[in-house]
RNA sequence: GGGCGAUUAGCUCAGCUGGUUAGAGCGCCUCGUUUACACCGAGGAGGUCGCAGGUUCGACUCCUGCAUCGCCCACCA
């Protein structure tokens, strides 16, 4: 096979993704059948984090397939059965917002235009191309992922998952239906999580409004109009003159109203006056307070954030567009006191690209994260079946005993923080694209199950669920769920690693723990391995309106897959934002193209290009150097890997790559020949590891080998326990660097060959260099003279003209150089003995005293060499 | 307001449970058109590890405080 001068991977990459998936290698059962791994092996499994269908992959998507291929290869080639299990998410809210604006935009209809069924049609369309974009883009990437088990969060299978676990919790009691206060996105009509939204700090006016005897505080004037109760905190001096329950008539926006004081610990004395009235249909803190004393309430704001008749003159305005007017009336009034320009207020947005939040009051369905239930069957350390728990519960135990880990560290802090926190969950939503709420109605009487009720009448509820809600069942609802026999449940659940962006540890992580610990009474994983951020080069997020975005196929087209993996995985640790720039990619790509020329180089020169499968006898001090490094990276890699410490085992990977194999080992196989078998096991081995960090270039230059088998298949090396001393290599490259060193230092072009005489008295050195002249020679292109004595002027004569001046400025070069050395040297001797004369001696721990002493020595001698 | 993280060479970052004279990649400088590779090779410069204390025989590493930046959480009307 005839390679070319830089490796194109646009030649290679799809056909070589094409022949994995025609061997059908991604499918454990394929994987079986063929003796790859076996039925008994240990399993490694993943499900791969879903991509929304509302577009194409980003730098993120790269990111995590890249990371995840690394230990789906690297498992692979260890023998254990593996699955790396595909999908897509529906994204609810995203996708559905996403078509709605698509819709909009070209057609001026909103969704209701078209009503209910045609626009879902629209939604499945969209869904559907951009789930064929992603799909092939996670191809492109490389991915192992197994597409005969590919799955989507909205599809058949997943939906009778969701209402199975739906109905399961309904029975339970930890699904309830409640009026409580909601976040209402009156441009998306529906409500949203918490989590899904987002707070913007504004600066905007505060007003002080009187209110009777008090002045009470608000940059929202515009819910004011419904408040008669007066709020304070029970301890405040100030106010106790007022008696909790007390009525005060008093002029209000639109005439007199009748308030009642309410004393309440929730408000803060020290804020404004220590006295607030309160809105409780629109705000979670007076809703509370209102709870707490029974309080009535009243709606102000419509679902369409426009004021009610509540606000007579005002009725029918948009909130935003009424406040100044009210203000001017408060101020007519007499009622406004004064206004603070400069107040800082966050308001919510919902973070899906909807509107403003408008708490509302709203009839919602609910998930009680503390509700008791009786789990029937546990798997999880610390709580048995048959126990009485609550969520809540299950989410704390299976971090805290460790059962799953979370890596990096820290964030337990985090999951903690926020399960701790933990509210009940709203999971109805007023939109329509997602999973249908399996509940009807008929007058008084509900209905929740898999399947609709019988008879005629019913009604089903109109609203879908939260997307989290079946995301959260994803690790099992891909197995085969509510099917417990299904064989994928039993033979890759729990699957092993959950590895996902650090952003959706709330969203995403904590409800599947959530969902599978009640399901089950089972783990979904046992660790979950958080990544960063992708950025931009200056630590920016990347976005479409700054415009630095880069996007992970031009990223392919220019530069490969292989590149762009590593520039992904490399210099990056879990937890932490990476940067990335076109020439990180640009680097790595550069990368990927010396390992080509390295097999390139051997794959010419070698006799016969084939396969060695077990370790060559060394022959030469290099080659049991070689080889030694080879069995020190094996070992780094695994550990490496196993130790979820990607980049630590691609930054040892690259070192004897370029550093080790191709700028020493090879360009002594240059001069010290009869190394094929050598070099050809070291590349091969080389291959395999590399293979999980970049699985084409790996492939494409395997093939070179006639084996049967690709190398996606092959075994992982083995380590040999073989131990070496590699003292004398290490000598060798000294020499050879002193020289080149001393070479350029005296300023003889790197293309002349010089002669250098080594003046010694040391035969150890006089009969090393002798023993490999040769290499010594070729490698630093000098003729060398070894000689015990001193030059005498005849000598110094005998020399060639033109070498006399380079002879003399070697001289003095290496003199100077030797002094520096020597100066050096004497310094570090001198903190030595100082060390071990200090109490370090007495108190470090003996081997670490030894091996300090072991460095005097070596110090000193080589000192004695100076002499 | 609470929590978390970062601060190491010009840039991007490693540095595991304290123990060589603190590392890598890129960039920079010098030299080189050597038939594997200019997507290359050889050599080199560059850091008092944010600041101030403390613990220790010994601190980039542990503790305390401070500063700057970033992120997350939170019902301050």
């Amino acid at each position: 096979m005839q390679l070319s001068k830089t490796y194109q991977s646009k030649d290679y990459e799809d056909r070589i993704y094409q022949e994995w998936l025609d061997e059908d290698i991604f499918n454990p059962d394929t994987c079986i059948k063929k003796g790859i791994t076996s039925e008994k092996a240990e399993h490694f499994s993943m499900v791969l984090p879903p991509p929304n269908v509302t577009g194409t992959l980003h730098m993120g998507h790269a990111a995590m397939l890249a990371i995840e291929d690394v230990m789906v290869r690297y498992n692979r080639m260890q023998g254990k059965r593996t699955l790396w299990l595909p999908g897509t998410d529906h994204a609810a809210i995203a996708t559905q917002s996403k078509v709605e604006k698509i819709l909009f935009d070209t057609t001026g209809q909103t969704r209701h235009d078209l009503g209910r069924e045609k626009f879902l049609k629209k939604v499945d369309n969209f869904a559907q191309n951009s789930h064929d974009t992603i799909i092939s883009q996670a191809k492109k990437m490389g991915s192992s992922l197994d597409w005969s088990r590919e799955a989507f969060t909205l599809d058949k299978q997943r939906n009778l998952a969701v209402k199975t676990v739906f109905e399961k919790m309904y029975k339970d009691g930890i699904i309830y239906r409640g009026d409580r206060i909601v976040n209402w996105d009156p441009k998306m009509q529906s409500n949203v999580s918490d989590d899904e939204i987002e707070r913007i700090e504004e600066t905007t006016d505060f007003y002080y409004l009187k209110y009777g005897p008090f002045t009470i505080g608000t940059a929202r004037p515009e819910t004011k109009f419904g408040d008669k109760y007066v709020v304070m905190h029970p301890d405040d001096k100030r106010y106790t003159k007022y008696k909790h329950g007390q009525k005060i008539e008093l002029e209000w926006i639109n005439g007199l109203v009748t308030a009642t004081i309410i004393k309440d610990e929730a408000v803060d004395p020290k804020f404004g006056t220590g006295v607030m009235t309160i809105t409780p249909w629109h705000d979670v803190t007076d809703f509370e307070i209102a709870q707490r004393h029974n309080l009535s309430y009243e709606q102000i704001i419509d679902e369409n954030g426009k004021l009610m008749a509540i606000a007579q003159e005002f009725a029918g305005q948009d909130i935003f567009d009424a406040r100044p007017k009210i203000v001017n009336k408060l101020k007519e009034k007499g009622l406004l006191v004064k206004i603070d320009h400069n107040y800082i207020h966050s308001i919510a947005k919902n973070y899906r690209g909807g509107g403003i939040i408008e708490p509302q009051i709203r009839t919602q369905w609910f998930i009680d994260v503390n509700k008791k239930f009786t789990l029937p069957h546990s798997n999880i350390d610390g709580i048995k079946s048959g126990d009485e728990v609550t969520l809540k519960q299950l989410m704390q135990t299976v971090v805290q005993t460790r059962q799953i880990k979370i890596i990096p560290d820290r964030f337990n802090k985090t999951y903690f923080h926020w399960v701790d926190n933990l509210r009940d969950w709203c999971i109805s939503r007023q939109i329509w694209y997602g999973h249908r709420i399996p509940v009807w109605y008929k007058g008084d009487e509900i209905y929740v199950g898999v399947d609709a009720p019988q008879g005629d009448g019913w009604q089903q509820d109109p609203d879908t669920l939260d997307t989290w809600f079946s995301s959260g069942l994803w690790t099992f609802s891909t197995m085969g769920y509510p099917d417990t026999n299904n064989p994928d449940m039993k033979n890759y659940h729990p699957t092993t690693v959950m590895e996902t962006g650090y952003d959706i540890i709330f969203f995403w992580v904590a409800r599947m723990i959530l969902m599978t610990t009640y399901t089950l009474g089972d783990i979904p994983f046992k660790y979950v391995y958080l990544h960063g951020m992708v950025r931009d080069e200056k630590g920016a997020k990347m976005s479409k309106s700054v415009g630095n975005v880069i996007d992970p196929l031009d990223m392919i087209e220019k530069f490969g897959a292989d590149a762009t993996r590593l520039s992904l995985m490399i210099g990056t640790t879990p937890g932490n934002d990476m940067k990335l720039s076109e020439s990180k990619v640009a680097g790595f790509r550069n990368f990927v193209n010396k390992l080509w020329n390295i097999s390139r180089y051997i794959m010419m020169t070698v006799q016969e290009v084939k396969h060695i499968e077990t370790e060559p006898k060394a022959n030469t001090i290099a080659d049991e150097w070689i080889l030694s490094e080879l069995n020190q990276l094996i070992k780094d890699t695994s550990k490496d890997i196993d130790k979820f410490n990607f980049s630590q085992a691609g930054e040892k990977l690259y070192d004897f790559t370029w550093n080790k194999l191709a700028d020493w080992y090879v360009e002594i196989a240059k001069i010290e020949k009869n190394k094929d078998d050598i070099l050809l096991f070291v590349l091969g081995n080389l291959l395999k590891l590399w293979h999980p960090f970049m699985p084409f270039v790996t492939e494409v230059i395997w093939k070179n080998f006639s084996t049967d088998n690709q190398l996606v298949i092959t075994k992982w090396p083995k380590v040999s326990s073989k131990k070496v001393d590699n003292n004398k290599f290490s000598t060798l490259q000294t020499i050879i660097s002193n020289i080149r060193t001393l070479r350029v230092n005296a300023g003889i072009t790197a293309g002349a060959t010089t002669k250098i005489i080594l003046v010694t008295t040391h035969n150890d050195l006089i009969n090393f260099v002798q023993e490999y002249k040769t290499v010594i020679e070729k490698m630093t292109k000098t003729e060398l003279e070894l000689t015990t004595d001193k030059p005498t002027k005849d000598d110094l004569a005998s020399i060639h003209e033109s070498y006399f001046s380079l002879f003399t400025s070697i001289s003095t070069v290496a003199k100077n150089k030797q002094a520096e050395e020597k100066k050096n040297l004497e310094k570090y001797i001198l903190t030595l003995k100082n060390k071990l004369d200090s109490d370090f001696a007495k108190k470090a721990p003996k081997e670490i005293v030894e091996k300090e002493k072991e460095k005097l020595k070596q110090a000193e001698e080589k000192l004695n060499k100076f002499l």
